[in-house]
DNA sequence: TGTTTCGATTGATTTCTATCAATTTGGCGG
DNA sequence: CCGCCAAATTGATAGAAATCAATCGAAACA
């Protein structure tokens, strides 16, 4: 019986924890995983008296919230299937992770997942290495927001969504094609992300759809026609 | 004897290592440490065939810039006294780390510090969570550029500076009192770090001033005449 | 099928910051 | 001491996004 087969973590495809763990190690993460199913809004960690939980995303969009203290939402993060989410050692989380859609998910006891990384340090390198790159994505985010355009901010969005959700086969070569897909979130959240307003998003997105780079269809659908334009418009991609 | 006298870490006041680190790992590290004097303006990680070291500030600044494809530059940290700058597991590094001012460092080679970090599971753990710290800092840090005006950034900043660099005694409760310091950054790199051009920081500094909240020495003295009032345009603290 | 509602879109206008363009200031070397 | 150079300041203007204000559209419901 493979690895694949004992670990409830790698239902998800290029699942990284796992390639990364001993085989016991993966055992330990089996017995205590429960999978779970979570409705969108739900907040996984952060607010108020929240057991502290760590989650590996199977299905699904979790935004990392900042909530201000003039009420508005700044999004900082977001985290997509195979992405950890989870703050260890802390004691009350400046942010809130949250649902964004309808969630599946392997979860863990925040006791549980804490002590098995006292003991097994191939999980605690494992998450450490997880962090180091949250810390690079957040910082290439913040660079992002400080000196891109409405324009530009908005079509990365776009391709970040898109290198993550579109079609399989057809996001390989990143340049070129269409493809079609749901965004994971409203326009709200959208501009939340960005640090503009939802209108300032609506317009972006009207002249995208001007130009014939995009299409929008009911509901989030989004199609993307042209996938090299829109990586034009977003001067560089974001690494996460 | 004690820690602090066998590690050279310790030299800085809290240092926050030491106190976590158990008596043989700290002794492990005094055994690699170098003590560095670095010029301002040098890099301590990144750019191109850096050869991989590891930083604990004693003395100094170091700002961890992003450089963009445009040429232009972003500063998406700052590291203070008793912090650790470097880059884990990195293959080549997206930041840049550099010099703001010229800095006293306790510095590691890159393959002793990590040998020692997979030895010791308590050293990794300490750069594990100051790592959590740094993401921290980093998404309140994307808050403030994504949601705050040039007045709120300026005096946000001015405020986190204050906090590290300021009097001690002074800064105790942190809001009110006068004091006195030399800024680490020029404006450039001021504007740099909040998401502004140069003129627009000098512009706010000057309604700063006018206000009688701060006043300009000659080349990068400032004195906060109104902490207090500095605190209110900075609309809430940054936690780094 | 009509109505209600929430999210999204579009329009008009204002505000803030970037941009372009001189000056001014302070530090440094001749 | 003077002049040069880099950094900082100040001014005038343009431009991008926020803000204020309707309107539209699709899903949900009676």
């Amino acid at each position: 019986m493979t690895l694949r087969n004992r670990c409830q973590l790698c239902s998800v495809r290029d699942c990284a924890p796992c390639s990364e763990l001993t085989a016991g190690t993966a055992d330990e993460l089996a017995r205590i995983v429960h999978r779970r199913r979570i409705p969108m809004g739900q907040i996984l960690y952060g607010g108020v008296n929240q057991a502290k939980t760590f989650s590996i995303i199977v299905e699904g969009v979790v935004k990392l919230v900042n909530v201000q203290p003039d009420g508005s939402n700044q999004i900082v993060g977001l985290q997509f299937p195979s992405e950890f989410v989870g703050r260890p050692f802390a004691e009350g989380a400046p942010m809130v992770a949250e649902a964004a859609t309808d969630l599946e998910v392997c979860a863990f006891s925040g006791s549980a997942f804490e002590t098995l990384m006292q003991t097994h340090p191939d999980l605690e390198r494992t998450i450490f290495k997880r962090t180091l790159d949250d810390l690079d994505t957040a910082r290439q985010w913040m660079s992002m927001i400080a000196r891109k355009t409405a324009e530009e901010r908005v079509a990365s969005l776009l391709m970040l969504i898109a290198r993550k959700f579109g079609g399989k086969a057809e996001m390989a070569g990143l340049t070129s094609g269409a493809l079609e897909f749901n965004l994971p979130l409203s326009r709200t959240e959208i501009a939340e992300c960005l640090g503009l307003r939802l209108e300032t998003v609506s317009r972006q997105f009207a002249a995208l759809k001007a130009e014939g780079i995009i299409t929008t269809g009911r509901r989030r659908g989004l199609k993307v026609a042209d996938l090299t334009a829109l990586g034009q418009r977003a001067q560089g991609l974001l690494h996460a």
